[in-house]
RNA sequence: CUCCCGUUCGUCUAGCCCGGUCUAGGACACCUGGUUUUCAUCCAGGCAACAGGGGUUCGAAUCCCCUACGGGAGGCCA
């Protein structure tokens, strides 16, 4: 059947292919938990891609069905948190679509009707006041190591499962399970099935920590008589130090964090669709369209991944400087008006004279507050070790001194003038202007380390950099 | 205790399906040098890996088996 279908299609050529493809239906199902984990982030990111890369539509499926959490704020942080990197969906809340209501919340009665299916069916039974699915096969009874009690189990048929990502994996249950809790509320695995049948998901791209739990959806697909969808099971995302997957309390865990720091979206995703994917040549910047041209399920690795905040930081540093530098003022003064560097009303021009110096180094926009506050505060702290070895040499005061007349008067005060004033001057002395430099840095800022000294001066200003430099020596 | 998945430089990974082109490539990190002040940029160079064992083969990172290790699941959590 296949070979003969796919003869058929190639030779409707593109046309067949686009239309079969635009029938891809992706989810994203989080449960609103007042953090926007990178782990469920990245699976957001890669059920997006699929479906932008297929022309699919992507279903944003709210699991809210713990009404203990604080489910309106919950749920702003993880919306938020989708729109910050970019993953709009094509049916959800805000965005309506009809297979609704999208969530769980409010699906009861659909829950209901699909539940009363299997009850016809005879596939389940109650037991303790739950509702359980009924396993068929051979029935024993064996003492559960893990349980630690005698239950009755069952030898049912292992269950095959195509995973896009893993290929063939057998897995057979062994014990019954429950669908609806004693105080009538459904189950996840029950939902999570009912609601992919009523939504007619096609394309199940989830975390590896469900793989073993497929074999339960496969037999209620089974149940049901409806095929089940393709199923993709991505790596999980280790953390940077220790064992075992990333947490929320792990550094670099949240998405939210990274808003906050003033990490670039753009960066932040290209970096997470790395994890666990590649488009298996060398490149790693690209752009979101590029991403999605390349994306698909034999770019998806089995291994898991380990989560490196370097190399985010090093992707982030790349995009940061291709940034204009009005954008990257944009984004950074709210950062630096937050650390308290720089006020509230601090002249734009001159913010922004600041920031063009520190740009081009710059590799997160949250340090920029340390590296640049001397340009905005008179009070900054010296470096005793950059002092110490700038003594060693000459006395700094002396330098100083001599080149203080110049920088008093020179006009303009801009970095060309004050390179050929102090050169003069060095030569006339029978020094290399150099050797003013280190000792001019330091007194203006306090740093052994910086921008270019006389464009950084210049910035500075005259009134900013004499007076300085008379505090230092006096 | 059982089951499932995985394992290439410190890290992310290419190569594995279709065995020779692999003295295993790239990137991050790190180290060195340069950019004739600093340095966080930039440039050049360097360090560094096929988990172990057995088999198949003329030949194995690539195929098969075993072991070890890592991860996940087994809940009236999702």
């Amino acid at each position: 059947m296949p070979a003969l279908l796919w003869r058929r299609l190639s030779a409707y050529g593109l046309t067949v292919l686009l239309f079969i493809m635009s029938q891809v239906r992706v989810r994203f199902a989080p449960s609103p938990t007042g953090f926007f984990h990178i782990g469920s982030a990245r699976t957001a990111l890669f059920n997006w891609l699929y479906a932008r890369h297929t022309g699919g539509t992507f279903v944003l499926r709210i699991e809210d069905t713990d009404k203990e959490r604080n489910t309106d704020e919950a749920l702003r942080v993880l919306l938020e948190g989708m729109r910050w990197l970019g993953l709009d969906w094509d049916e959800g809340p805000e965005a309506g679509g009809d297979y609704g209501p999208y969530f769980q919340s409010q699906r009861q009665s659909i829950y209901d009707e699909y539940l009363k299916k299997l009850v016809d069916a005879g596939r389940t039974y109650e037991k303790d006041g739950a509702i359980w699915f009924k396993l068929e096969g051979e029935r024993y009874t064996a003492y559960d190591e893990y349980l630690k009690a005698e239950i009755e189990k069952v030898k049912a048929a292992p269950v095959v499962i195509d995973d896009a990502v893993r290929g063939r994996v057998e897995r057979a249950e062994e014990k019954d399970f429950v669908l609806v809790r004693k105080d009538g509320s459904p189950v996840f695995h029950f939902v999570n099935v009912v609601d992919d049948i009523a939504m007619g998901i096609t394309h199940v791209i989830r975390g590896e920590d469900h793989l073993s739990n497929t074999s339960k959806h496969v037999e209620l697909f089974n149940a049901f008589g409806v095929e089940p969808p393709v199923f993709a099971h991505i790596p999980l995302i280790l953390k940077e130090e220790g064992s075992g997957k990333m947490s929320k309390r792990d550094k670099g865990a949240l998405i939210e964090e990274y808003e906050e720091r003033g990490f670039l979206a753009a960066a932040v995703r290209n970096y997470i669709s790395l994890l666990g994917w590649n488009p298996k040549d060398e490149r790693e910047k690209m752009d979101i369209g590029e991403i999605i041209d390349l994306f698909d399920f034999p770019g998806i690795n089995k291994g898991n991944s380990r989560f490196d905040e370097k190399k985010l930081s090093a992707l982030n540093a790349e995009y940061l400087r291709e940034l204009n530098l009005e954008s990257f003022t944009f984004l950074a003064r709210p950062l630096l008006n937050q650390a308290g560097v720089v006020a509230e009303d601090e002249d734009e021009d001159y913010l922004q004279a600041v920031l063009g110096l520190c740009q081009p180094k710059a590799r997160s926009l949250d340090t920029m507050s340390e590296m640049c506050a001397y340009f905005f505060q008179d009070e900054y702290t010296m470096d005793e070790k950059t002092g110490a070895n700038i003594s060693r040499k000459a006395d700094p005061k002396v330098l100083l001194a001599e080149v203080l007349p110049i920088l008093e008067t020179i006009e303009p005060f801009d970095a060309d003038t004050l390179k050929s004033a102090l050169e003069a001057h060095a030569e006339s002395q029978g020094q290399k202007v150099f050797a003013y430099f280190p000792a001019l840095r330091y007194s203006v800022s306090g740093q052994g380390g910086g921008p270019d000294l006389l464009p950084m001066l210049a910035v500075m200003g005259r009134d900013r950099v004499v007076s300085r430099i008379q505090r230092f020596i006096a």
